[in-house]
DNA sequence: ATCCAGGATGTAT
DNA sequence: ATACATCATGGA
Protein backbone atom coordinates (compact mmCIF):
# COMPACT_ATOMS: atom_id res chain seq x y z
CA UNK A 1 0.00 0.00 0.00
CA UNK A 2 1.50 3.32 -0.66
CA UNK A 3 0.24 6.41 1.12
CA UNK A 4 0.55 10.12 1.02
CA UNK A 5 -1.17 13.37 1.43
CA UNK A 6 -1.71 16.08 -0.95
CA UNK A 7 -1.75 19.74 1.25
CA UNK A 8 -5.08 21.67 0.18
CA UNK A 9 -5.27 24.38 2.85
CA UNK A 10 -3.75 26.79 0.46
CA UNK A 11 -5.14 25.76 -2.60
CA UNK A 12 -7.24 28.73 -3.74
CA UNK A 13 -10.11 28.44 -3.35
CA UNK A 14 -9.67 25.94 -0.57
CA UNK A 15 -10.87 22.19 -0.71
CA UNK A 16 -13.97 20.09 1.22
CA UNK A 17 -13.69 16.28 0.84
CA UNK A 18 -17.02 16.11 2.11
CA UNK A 19 -19.07 18.29 0.39
CA UNK A 20 -17.51 17.83 -3.11
CA UNK A 21 -18.32 13.77 -2.63
CA UNK A 22 -21.19 14.01 -1.01
CA UNK A 23 -23.33 16.52 -2.91
CA UNK A 24 -25.15 14.47 -5.29
CA UNK A 25 -22.70 15.22 -8.07
CA UNK A 26 -20.50 12.16 -8.07
CA UNK A 27 -21.99 8.91 -7.44
CA UNK A 28 -18.38 7.56 -7.57
CA UNK A 29 -17.06 7.86 -3.90
CA UNK A 30 -18.54 5.93 -0.48
CA UNK A 31 -17.75 6.54 2.80
CA UNK A 32 -15.57 3.86 4.34
CA UNK A 33 -17.91 3.38 7.43
CA UNK A 34 -20.67 2.72 5.12
CA UNK A 35 -22.37 5.66 6.44
CA UNK A 36 -22.90 7.72 3.47
CA UNK A 37 -25.68 10.41 3.52
CA UNK A 38 -26.89 8.89 7.06
CA UNK A 39 -24.63 11.39 9.35
CA UNK A 40 -22.85 14.64 8.38
CA UNK A 41 -19.58 15.78 9.98
CA UNK A 42 -18.56 12.54 11.52
CA UNK A 43 -15.45 12.43 12.40
CA UNK A 44 -15.27 16.28 12.48
CA UNK A 45 -15.51 15.87 8.76
CA UNK A 46 -12.30 13.50 8.26
CA UNK A 47 -14.24 10.60 7.65
CA UNK A 48 -12.23 8.42 4.96
CA UNK A 49 -13.99 7.82 1.66
CA UNK A 50 -12.86 5.48 -1.46
CA UNK A 51 -13.31 5.38 -5.14
CA UNK A 52 -12.48 2.67 -7.13
CA UNK A 53 -11.61 3.40 -11.29
CA UNK A 54 -9.14 1.41 -13.60
CA UNK A 55 -8.61 -1.55 -10.17
CA UNK A 56 -7.32 1.05 -8.32
CA UNK A 57 -8.62 1.58 -4.91
CA UNK A 58 -7.84 5.10 -3.63
CA UNK A 59 -8.76 5.73 -0.28
CA UNK A 60 -8.83 9.66 1.13
CA UNK A 61 -9.66 11.73 3.88
CA UNK A 62 -9.46 15.39 4.83
CA UNK A 63 -7.51 16.13 8.07
CA UNK A 64 -5.49 19.11 9.76
CA UNK A 65 -5.62 20.58 5.92
CA UNK A 66 -3.92 17.86 4.07
CA UNK A 67 -5.64 15.56 1.77
CA UNK A 68 -4.45 12.08 2.86
CA UNK A 69 -4.96 9.26 1.10
CA UNK A 70 -3.87 5.42 0.75
CA UNK A 71 -3.99 3.31 -2.46
CA UNK A 72 -2.49 0.83 -4.38
CA UNK A 73 -0.52 2.59 -6.34
CA UNK A 74 0.19 6.44 -6.37
CA UNK A 75 -2.73 8.65 -6.29
CA UNK A 76 -2.21 11.94 -5.77
CA UNK A 77 -2.42 12.45 -9.97
CA UNK A 78 -5.27 10.58 -9.65
CA UNK A 79 -6.82 12.60 -6.94
CA UNK A 80 -6.12 15.99 -8.71
CA UNK A 81 -8.16 14.83 -11.62
CA UNK A 82 -10.66 13.28 -10.13
CA UNK A 83 -11.29 16.04 -7.27
CA UNK A 84 -10.44 18.78 -9.83
CA UNK A 85 -7.41 20.28 -7.57
CA UNK A 86 -6.21 22.37 -10.06
CA UNK A 87 -9.31 24.12 -10.55
CA UNK A 88 -8.71 28.05 -9.39
CA UNK A 89 -11.54 28.25 -7.19
CA UNK A 90 -10.66 31.96 -6.03
CA UNK A 91 -10.84 33.33 -10.10
CA UNK A 92 -13.93 30.86 -10.54
CA UNK A 93 -15.76 33.12 -7.62
CA UNK A 94 -14.13 36.49 -8.70
CA UNK A 95 -15.71 34.99 -12.27
CA UNK A 96 -18.86 34.54 -10.64
CA UNK A 97 -21.61 37.87 -10.44
CA UNK A 98 -22.81 39.36 -7.49
CA UNK A 99 -25.57 37.17 -6.47
CA UNK A 100 -26.97 36.66 -2.90
CA UNK A 101 -27.84 33.36 -3.02
CA UNK A 102 -24.82 32.07 -4.70
CA UNK A 103 -23.19 34.02 -2.45
CA UNK A 104 -24.44 32.24 0.02
CA UNK A 105 -24.43 28.92 -1.17
CA UNK A 106 -20.40 29.55 -1.89
CA UNK A 107 -20.09 30.70 1.38
CA UNK A 108 -21.77 27.64 3.08
CA UNK A 109 -19.91 25.09 1.38
CA UNK A 110 -16.32 26.41 0.77
CA UNK A 111 -13.95 24.71 -1.16
CA UNK A 112 -16.13 22.24 -2.84
CA UNK A 113 -15.07 21.40 -6.00
CA UNK A 114 -16.91 20.11 -9.36
CA UNK A 115 -15.81 16.31 -9.59
CA UNK A 116 -13.79 14.99 -12.95
CA UNK A 117 -15.79 11.32 -12.65
CA UNK A 118 -15.18 8.99 -15.41
CA UNK A 119 -17.63 8.90 -17.80
CA UNK A 120 -19.58 5.94 -17.71
CA UNK A 121 -20.12 5.51 -14.32
CA UNK A 122 -21.14 9.19 -14.52
CA UNK A 123 -22.99 8.53 -17.60
CA UNK A 124 -25.13 5.37 -16.10
CA UNK A 125 -25.38 7.13 -12.44
CA UNK A 126 -27.52 9.98 -14.36
CA UNK A 127 -29.18 8.10 -16.82
CA UNK A 128 -30.52 6.35 -13.06
CA UNK A 129 -31.25 9.83 -11.40
CA UNK A 130 -34.69 10.30 -13.08
CA UNK A 131 -37.40 10.82 -10.90
CA UNK A 132 -35.35 9.37 -8.42
CA UNK A 133 -33.89 10.40 -4.92
CA UNK A 134 -30.07 11.06 -4.42
CA UNK A 135 -29.76 8.34 -1.96
CA UNK A 136 -31.37 5.81 -4.22
CA UNK A 137 -29.25 6.87 -7.13
CA UNK A 138 -26.40 5.74 -4.72
CA UNK A 139 -28.14 2.19 -3.87
CA UNK A 140 -28.52 1.73 -7.56
CA UNK A 141 -24.40 2.37 -8.77
CA UNK A 142 -23.55 0.12 -5.56
CA UNK A 143 -25.75 -2.40 -6.72
CA UNK A 144 -24.72 -2.28 -10.38
CA UNK A 145 -21.22 -2.74 -9.37
CA UNK A 146 -21.83 -5.30 -6.76
CA UNK A 147 -23.45 -7.60 -9.50
CA UNK A 148 -21.48 -6.71 -12.62
CA UNK A 149 -18.08 -5.03 -11.97
CA UNK A 150 -14.80 -6.51 -11.05
CA UNK A 151 -14.11 -7.41 -7.49
CA UNK A 152 -10.79 -5.58 -6.04
CA UNK A 153 -8.97 -6.26 -3.29
CA UNK A 154 -6.75 -3.74 -0.72
CA UNK A 155 -5.93 -3.67 2.06
CA UNK A 156 -7.79 -7.12 3.17
CA UNK A 157 -11.32 -5.76 1.74
CA UNK A 158 -13.04 -6.44 -1.58
CA UNK A 159 -14.22 -3.10 -3.16
CA UNK A 160 -15.88 -3.24 -6.33
CA UNK A 161 -15.25 -1.24 -9.53
CA UNK A 162 -18.43 -0.07 -11.24
CA UNK A 163 -18.95 -2.11 -14.26
CA UNK A 164 -17.39 -1.62 -17.57
CA UNK A 165 -19.76 -0.88 -20.96
CA UNK A 166 -18.93 -4.56 -21.79
CA UNK A 167 -19.88 -6.10 -18.98
CA UNK A 168 -23.62 -3.96 -18.72
CA UNK A 169 -24.25 -4.42 -22.12
CA UNK A 170 -24.12 -7.98 -21.53
CA UNK A 171 -26.69 -8.11 -18.64
CA UNK A 172 -30.43 -8.50 -20.02
CA UNK A 173 -32.77 -5.84 -19.06
CA UNK A 174 -34.49 -8.46 -16.34
CA UNK A 175 -31.57 -8.21 -14.33
CA UNK A 176 -30.89 -4.95 -14.11
CA UNK A 177 -34.69 -4.16 -13.17
CA UNK A 178 -33.95 -6.92 -10.65
CA UNK A 179 -31.77 -4.60 -9.19
CA UNK A 180 -34.50 -2.01 -8.93
CA UNK A 181 -33.31 -0.03 -11.87
CA UNK A 182 -37.32 0.37 -13.37
CA UNK A 183 -37.92 2.12 -16.39
CA UNK A 184 -34.25 2.75 -16.79
CA UNK A 185 -33.08 -0.37 -17.14
CA UNK A 186 -33.36 -1.10 -21.05
CA UNK A 187 -31.65 3.01 -21.38
CA UNK A 188 -28.90 1.78 -19.03
CA UNK A 189 -28.79 -1.53 -21.07
CA UNK A 190 -28.74 0.13 -24.82
CA UNK A 191 -26.36 2.73 -23.69
CA UNK A 192 -24.06 0.70 -22.42
CA UNK A 193 -24.34 -1.45 -25.73
CA UNK A 194 -23.61 2.40 -28.34
CA UNK A 195 -20.29 2.29 -26.14
CA UNK A 196 -19.37 -1.01 -26.26
CA UNK A 197 -19.82 -1.43 -30.01
CA UNK A 198 -17.81 1.75 -30.50
CA UNK A 199 -21.20 3.19 -32.10
CA UNK A 200 -20.82 6.19 -30.01
CA UNK A 201 -17.99 7.35 -27.75
CA UNK A 202 -17.14 10.05 -25.41
CA UNK A 203 -14.70 11.53 -27.93
CA UNK A 204 -17.79 12.16 -30.21
CA UNK A 205 -18.68 14.28 -27.06
CA UNK A 206 -15.58 15.79 -25.74
CA UNK A 207 -13.91 19.06 -27.58
CA UNK A 208 -17.32 20.16 -28.96
CA UNK A 209 -18.94 23.56 -28.60
CA UNK A 210 -20.98 23.39 -25.70
CA UNK A 211 -24.43 23.10 -27.04
CA UNK A 212 -23.25 20.84 -29.67
CA UNK A 213 -21.83 18.63 -27.20
CA UNK A 214 -25.31 18.73 -25.66
CA UNK A 215 -27.07 17.35 -28.32
CA UNK A 216 -24.63 14.92 -29.22
CA UNK A 217 -25.08 13.14 -25.92
CA UNK A 218 -28.08 12.99 -26.39
CA UNK A 219 -27.61 9.89 -29.01
CA UNK A 220 -27.55 7.58 -25.85
CA UNK A 221 -30.88 6.30 -24.36
CA UNK A 222 -32.44 7.98 -21.23
CA UNK A 223 -30.18 11.34 -22.00
CA UNK A 224 -32.47 14.51 -22.55
CA UNK A 225 -31.17 17.96 -21.97
CA UNK A 226 -30.82 17.21 -18.40
CA UNK A 227 -28.94 14.32 -18.00
CA UNK A 228 -26.53 15.44 -21.14
CA UNK A 229 -25.98 18.57 -18.90
CA UNK A 230 -25.08 16.18 -15.73
CA UNK A 231 -22.70 14.50 -17.81
CA UNK A 232 -20.62 17.18 -19.48
CA UNK A 233 -20.21 19.19 -16.32
CA UNK A 234 -19.27 16.26 -14.04
CA UNK A 235 -17.46 13.91 -16.69
CA UNK A 236 -16.09 16.01 -19.61
CA UNK A 237 -15.29 19.43 -17.60
CA UNK A 238 -17.84 21.72 -19.06
CA UNK A 239 -17.95 24.08 -16.23
CA UNK A 240 -20.21 26.23 -18.11
CA UNK A 241 -23.43 23.29 -18.53
CA UNK A 242 -26.40 24.19 -16.11
CA UNK A 243 -28.26 21.04 -15.23
CA UNK A 244 -31.90 22.74 -14.93
CA UNK A 245 -33.24 19.89 -12.73
CA UNK A 246 -36.26 20.14 -10.21
CA UNK A 247 -34.16 22.05 -7.85
CA UNK A 248 -32.48 24.97 -10.42
CA UNK A 249 -35.96 25.13 -12.41
CA UNK A 250 -38.04 26.36 -8.79
CA UNK A 251 -34.79 28.43 -7.74
CA UNK A 252 -35.79 30.10 -11.26
CA UNK A 253 -39.09 30.68 -10.61
CA UNK A 254 -37.92 32.00 -6.79
CA UNK A 255 -35.14 33.86 -7.89
CA UNK A 256 -34.15 34.71 -11.71
CA UNK A 257 -37.65 34.40 -12.94
CA UNK A 258 -36.19 36.59 -15.58
CA UNK A 259 -34.46 33.27 -16.79
CA UNK A 260 -37.71 31.18 -17.40
CA UNK A 261 -37.95 31.18 -21.01
CA UNK A 262 -40.00 28.46 -21.64
CA UNK A 263 -37.88 25.89 -23.20
CA UNK A 264 -34.76 24.19 -22.08
CA UNK A 265 -32.54 25.88 -24.32
CA UNK A 266 -33.57 29.10 -23.79
CA UNK A 267 -33.44 28.86 -20.20
CA UNK A 268 -30.69 27.22 -20.12
CA UNK A 269 -28.92 30.20 -21.79
CA UNK A 270 -30.03 33.11 -19.88
CA UNK A 271 -29.34 31.63 -16.09
CA UNK A 272 -25.96 30.37 -17.74
CA UNK A 273 -25.43 34.12 -18.49
CA UNK A 274 -27.14 34.86 -14.91
CA UNK A 275 -24.42 32.84 -13.71
CA UNK A 276 -21.48 33.84 -15.05
CA UNK A 277 -21.22 31.93 -18.32
CA UNK A 278 -18.02 30.19 -18.59
CA UNK A 279 -18.02 28.71 -14.78
CA UNK A 280 -22.25 28.78 -14.30
CA UNK A 281 -21.87 24.56 -13.40
CA UNK A 282 -20.27 25.62 -10.26
CA UNK A 283 -23.10 28.44 -9.39
CA UNK A 284 -25.18 25.76 -10.40
CA UNK A 285 -23.75 23.01 -8.07
CA UNK A 286 -23.21 25.05 -5.17
CA UNK A 287 -26.72 26.21 -5.58
CA UNK A 288 -28.32 22.68 -5.88
CA UNK A 289 -26.05 21.54 -3.13
CA UNK A 290 -27.11 24.60 -0.68
CA UNK A 291 -31.25 24.05 -1.75
CA UNK A 292 -31.10 20.41 -1.15
CA UNK A 293 -29.23 20.44 2.19
C1' DA B 1 -53.87 6.44 0.01
C1' DT B 2 -51.78 9.93 -2.74
C1' DC B 3 -47.86 12.47 -4.05
C1' DC B 4 -43.18 13.07 -5.35
C1' DA B 5 -38.22 12.20 -6.43
C1' DG B 6 -31.40 15.63 -9.97
C1' DG B 7 -36.59 13.20 -16.46
C1' DA B 8 -36.87 10.69 -20.85
C1' DT B 9 -39.53 8.57 -24.36
C1' DG B 10 -43.26 7.76 -27.66
C1' DT B 11 -47.13 9.76 -29.74
C1' DA B 12 -50.29 13.21 -31.20
C1' DT B 13 -50.90 18.00 -32.37
C1' DA C 1 -41.41 22.68 -31.67
C1' DT C 2 -44.72 21.81 -27.91
C1' DA C 3 -48.31 19.00 -24.90
C1' DC C 4 -49.44 14.79 -22.83
C1' DA C 5 -49.48 10.12 -20.75
C1' DT C 6 -46.48 6.65 -19.33
C1' DC C 7 -42.70 4.63 -17.24
C1' DA C 8 -40.76 1.62 -11.53
C1' DT C 9 -39.77 2.12 -6.96
C1' DG C 10 -39.80 3.56 -2.20
C1' DG C 11 -40.43 6.99 1.25
C1' DA C 12 -43.25 10.63 3.33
Amino acid sequence: METGSIPVEDLPGGFDLQSTVESGQSYLWRREDGRMYETTHAYGGSAWYYAVTDCEVVRARQRDGLLEWESTTDAESLLVSLLRLDDDLDAILDATPEDSLVETAYDEYRGMRIVRDPFFPCLVSFICSAQMRVRRIYDMQTALARRFGESVEFDGKTYHEFPTPTQLAAADESDLRALKLGYRAPYVRKSAELLASGEVTAEDVRGLPYEDARDAMQAFVGVGDKVADCVLLFALGYLEAVPLDTWIQSAIEEHYPHCDRGSYRDTSRAIREQFGGEYAGYAQTYVFHYLRS
